[in-house]
DNA sequence: TCTACTTACGAAGGAGCGCTTCATTAGTAG
DNA sequence: CTACTAATGAAGCGCTCCTTCGTAAGTAGA
């Protein structure tokens, strides 16, 4: 909208292949009539787009689909090899990398665990190990990186610091950007870990197709990421979901409903105990219910407010809890019938634990594609 | 994004000339190098683009500027005047509507004041008598409407009907969009009234510029509008920025305390009483400041709920207790500072009661943009 | 009033891109 | 082996934009 640009032939070929590109990323291997007929060109003209395409890199020519009439028509699929994107989650008690081609398909994945306490360079290195064991599965190198996309826990800055972390002390005030900027040659993302799991549910996840999304992150530490007009919802400071913050939205102890319940046996590991809660109410435990009730009582003032805010179409429940989605969900639902206007659809996630992973891939491609679709200069050569 | 369309010849011309429309919509009238140089292309080009938009009716000549060097420059502007939109705001107590070119400058305001309890008819007259009032006074017909977007109290749904109105009893259940299509014939647009505010303050008041806003409607009701990404944010079912309807929040009550508060005289009429206690407190009066501090200790609680989800730049104080903004705005700031994560700037309307026919005139150039800018169909002529 | 200077205008020639058309090629079906 | 189908490749056309250059219409100064 704010492009101001006129165009030049040249401008109408970029045009034209980056249509083809498109069309080809969408649907799998074309033929030079399918792409023809998609792109609204012409067959001469369309076949030349495609010729360009396949010099600079961008396409390459998969061999005809045999047994049908006629003459074999040559087919061309998007090179989606040709670069790669990783998508990190860094966590308190582990480091997860996944790593997909340009379209987003995923080819290998890794994780390294990590102790919370660990001091920077130990998971700094865990953070190399991650990448580079999903380069060595996948068979890449570090020239193939496009982009690597990261979330982290945290509260962070629009600049890719960590303004505060909770879950990894030792992050508080990190540069994460610059030192992310040092381990890797290539294009750095930084998101906030639960507004990448949003972002995955709303791509891939239980809330595919929505557009505007709340997700929650359900666990012994509570989080939410919006997705708003199917983009991640950062804010003006990256501070963007943090009811959490708001005392009245009753959502900082509310875990300690489940952790603190007096079934839980004494000596319990501190991040088992919620899980204990949630399986006796699930049998049906008495106490363990009332419980989860005042847990959801809580769970659901911070989700209203939200809800109420933005009334997406639909509340995904993700994190640690949501395994125990089946307890939790008929009564939140019911407490958000009461509380809001127009009810959303509430769903459980549907990714588990490399949502966060997903979605930073997700996010890496959607940066891709932005780059690739709105910028003015010509596609360049590739390799 | 979606767009799957490759170009032809035609198109590279269609979006020159849009390139060019656009140019000259964002800065006066300009020669002929002028708009070259902006748009990027060489002179030539841009004089056979600039004939083909007069031949259409989108651009006109306007005479040279005398007084420079060298031979004078023809110079062309954007007939805005070929058009003209108008918005609307239903009230309670008022109907107001606005008039403007398609630049969205106002050229006139009419005002037409209606009873809350008025038949629907009448109200309805009303707004075709304010519609009416703005041709006349600026010498146009209906024939010249393009657009029409009406802001109005009340809950919507998503194709137009009102779901809810507090403020006009005979308004729930009307299909309002259905109402107006059949009094005008060209496209008509509905909104909340607070969003249109919102809008209206993002675009020429107190948040020029900022692209994350969260508009505070505070008076007798209380309401709010988003601007997310620079977009009016209705949700999914047009029922976004609806947290007075959380308890917790507790905005529902908080007008009660400036209204009830016991200095205000016997037989204020309550629409005054509110004003009785903000300027009582402006002049010192104990009683009056320690209403307003219960008062924004309310305030402040929704406030923060959607200043900690959206993470805002701004925050607009607008609405009828926003003319004592100067007694609200210094508690209100001390409390979210407390609150939230990041401190958004926080403003009053700089608007005041033309606010919502601004905004829906605002809204109504945003929605003619996008035909234009997004379309694929070729330029019409104009008349 | 005349000349020099500045700036815009307009016509001519050229290159790039996409379109249509049509003969050719490489398969399958009987 | 022939008929049929569908893709291919080359030729010719038209449109849009570019560059270049001579001309026109003003101002500034002698």
């Amino acid at each position: 909208m704010t492009n101001l640009r006129g165009g030049d032939l040249s401008r109408l070929r970029q045009l034209n292949s980056l249509t083809a590109i498109r069309a080809l990323r969408g649907a799998g291997p074309l033929t030079l009539s399918a792409l023809a007929e998609r792109t609204g060109l012409s067959r001469p003209s369309m076949k030349e787009v495609a010729d360009e395409l396949m010099e600079l890199g961008w396409v390459e020519e998969v061999p005809p689909s045999p047994g049908t009439m006629g003459r074999p028509a040559r087919r061309y699929r998007f090179r989606a090899d040709s670069g790669c994107l990783v998508g990190v989650d860094i966590g308190g008690h582990n480091v997860r990398a996944a790593l997909s081609d340009l379209d987003g398909e995923i080819l290998a994945e890794t994780r390294q665990p990590v102790l919370p306490d660990a001091p920077l360079e130990e998971r700094l290195a865990a953070i190399d190990r991650a990448v580079s064991g999903c380069l060595a599965l996948s068979g890449r190198s570090a020239a193939d990186l496009w982009t690597v996309a990261v979330g982290t826990t945290g509260v962070l800055t629009p600049e890719g610091r960590i303004a505060f972390s909770a879950a990894i002390p030792v992050w508080t005030g990190l540069d994460l950007a610059a030192k992310l900027r040092e381990m890797f040659p290539c294009q750095v993302l930084i998101e906030n870990d639960s507004r990448l799991a949003a972002l995955a549910e709303a791509r891939r996840g239980a809330a595919q197709g929505a557009r505007d999304v709340v997700f929650l992150h359900v666990g012994r530490r509570m989080g939410t990421g919006l997705i708003i007009d199917g983009k991640v919802h950062r804010g003006f400071g990256a501070a963007a979901g943090e009811i959490v913050m708001l005392p009245e939205a009753r959502w900082y102890d509310a875990p300690e409903h489940l952790n603190g319940c007096e079934i839980v046996p004494e000596g319990t590991a501190p991040e088992d105990a919620a899980g204990y809660t949630l399986a006796a109410a699930r049998d049906g435990h008495p106490v363990a219910l009332a419980a989860v009730d005042r847990y959801v009582d809580d769970l659901a003032v911070g989700t209203a407010a939200m809800v109420l805010v933005l009334d997406p179409q639909m509340v995904v429940l993700g994190g640690g809890f949501s395994r125990s989605a089946d307890v939790l969900l008929a009564p939140l639902r019911e407490r958000l019938e009461r509380a809001c206007i127009r009810m959303p659809e509430v769903r459980a996630s549907t990714l588990g634990d490399e949502c966060v992973v997903m979605g930073a891939i997700d996010y890496a491609a959607d940066h891709l594609d932005s780059e690739l679709f709105t910028s003015d200069a010509p596609l360049t050569p590739l390799r």
